[in-house]
DNA sequence: CTGTTAGCGCATTCAT
DNA sequence: ATGAATGCGCTAACAG
């Protein structure tokens, strides 16, 4: 019951497994009759060529890029590997797929998986902040960075317009006429997390406000974390009037909390989501694409796959994802 | 700068090239001193064994596993991923992935691919009606399907609970007093569809209700629509006084012609979703585990693929992920 | 047009 | 403990 291979294939067709070889590709020196006999043959014994065995022969690469990501259920990054997937199948090359869990030990491991299966391409959310052990590019393999920058990796990247999304719905706050905004933030350590607070602050600079560290939270993880950070900021002596929180977990938690205590602050944040607008809340947020910003990395690392065979390294490239803002009304549609 | 074989280790080493091969693999039956040699020279030349080579001479399989999905943006569809690739990951497969955007063309085109590859197993969330298309068992592949139950194809499959469902939250609102029970469901060809409308339709039976065609709106494909069709709904003389919606467009859909009509109906709905809480309107919803029904199904291909050395075949299997009944408030956490 | 030879990189045999 | 020969399935290169 084993695979059928061009042997048997010919043996049946009364060829050798050359003729059937080249019949079976098509190749036009074989007579119409002789490719009738092997197709004939081929269908009966339900016969697949064996891709592992052919491109051993071509010395060609599997076609396979690998994909890492931090968490797959992230409807983010899912999108993003919706983008890669239709970029990588234009070209006929397909996506072998793998989840960090944010554990940068499992990264480690899965690109050293990855490269031992001999992956054309390498693209990346990077869970850690080094990335050192990302570096396949000595071993010919092109990697691409997305939404994060590398650190420590000669590499391409795609990246959202973190800072400018978050100055431009900082600076729509203030024109809102509020001037004291405060910032619910991630870890500073975040590439992300601090690239938006960069934005929040160069608006208010801009608006000649100075940034006030009382108003200022980081760290929070969840939307419980978020929601308690965003009462205590509302129960300071003199609260902020806006809110500028740096990704849709801290949006939800400071909506939550403001939807609680009634209290009059103008929120702006990170991310769309789903159903923003019929919170009953006026909003601000910073929108952008993650399955372009799939698309683009993809597309970056094709250009790398193609160019390798050219002329010399041409230095890392760094993509940035423009981002719009969408305004929600406060009243429900009616 | 072609990548190094054993040959390239062994000449450094100065070492046969299967005395080479032989250290690599950490076997026994070669000195410690010598293992030490070849050891040094991979490391200096960066040796990485060639999988495609090695699987290719051990008559072994890919390792991989092709997963096959309509959607990927859909969270629900990327979360049975993520389970699918937990499992996977835990017995050393990996996860090739392809989205067929619902067209059985391209899902043809996708499992054909993958079976050239010489993929181990396949899961597929199946777009269309028919999956002759899929029989990768005769080449020795099984093929498990998700979320959808086989048809013209002997294949395992991992449901969930679509009709017990349906059929408990359709009860719940007759329990808290509704006579008048809608249905806004998905085209009937689905599978889903149908299942979760038996569902509706059971419970009303059994609650001595009959069920009344005029409330029934099928094929919605948008919210948009969705909300169309709860508008018309609400403008019958005698409008219904609750709603079953077959999935959570439907609800949302369904949700925002109630808010804006301000009609007294309450609403059920299939999939739970992220801000159900915060809606303002009571809502009973159908939850699930989608990581679940992924890790469920990675299993029973797993399972599959152990088996497959040993006894007959044994028949199709199909396992149902049980639902819950979330209920949220219609008040506002203050 | 078709067949023969040879080898991609590796590891199982059988030698030594 | 090591090496030589051999072949996994396939296809370029060179015959014929």
């Amino acid at each position: 019951m084993n695979a059928p291979t061009v042997r048997d294939v010919a043996l049946r067709a009364g060829v050798s497994p050359m003729t059937a070889s080249r019949a079976l590709q098509l190749s036009s020196k074989v007579a119409a009759d002789t490719r009738a006999r092997v197709f004939a043959a081929a269908a009966e014994l339900g016969y697949r060529p064996n891709e592992l065995a052919r491109n051993l022969r071509l010395g060609r690469s599997t076609g396979l890029i690998g994909l890492v990501v931090t968490n797959l259920a992230n409807p983010f990054y899912s999108q993003v590997a919706l983008g890669i997937e239709a970029v990588a199948r234009e070209h006929g090359l397909k996506v072998i797929l793998g989840n960090t869990a944010e554990d940068v030990e499992r990264e480690r491991r899965l690109v050293e998986e990855f490269a031992l299966r001999r992956i054309d391409g390498l693209i990346v959310v990077p869970a850690g902040g080094d990335h050192s052990h990302l570096a396949l590019q000595k071993l010919g393999v092109p990697v691409v960075l997305a939404a994060r920058p590398p650190s420590n990796l000669a590499a391409d990247c795609v990246l959202v317009d973190d800072f400018g999304g978050a100055r431009e719905a900082t600076m729509r706050l203030i024109t809102g006429g509020r001037r004291r905004a405060g910032f619910l933030g991630l870890p500073a350590a975040a590439w992300t997390g601090s690239e938006r607070f960069r934005g929040f602050c160069v608006a208010l600079n801009e608006a000649g406000i100075a940034v006030d560290e009382r108003y200022v939270r980081r760290g929070q993880r969840t939307i419980e974390d978020a929601e308690k950070a965003c009462r205590e900021l509302l129960a300071l002596v003199e609260p902020p009037d806006a809110l500028f929180c740096a990704n849709s977990r801290n949006t939800l938690g400071a909506f939550r909390a403001i939807r609680a205590t009634g209290a009059d602050v103008e929120l702006a944040g990170f991310d769309d989501f789903e159903l923003a607008d019929v919170l009953g809340v006026p909003l601000i947020l910073v929108a952008y694409d993650p399955e372009e910003l799939g698309r683009e990395a993809a597309r970056l690392l094709i250009g790398r796959l193609d160019a390798k065979s050219g002329a010399a390294e041409s230095p890392p490239r760094r993509l940035v994802v423009p981002t719009t803002i969408r305004t929600y009304g406060g009243t429900p549609s009616r």
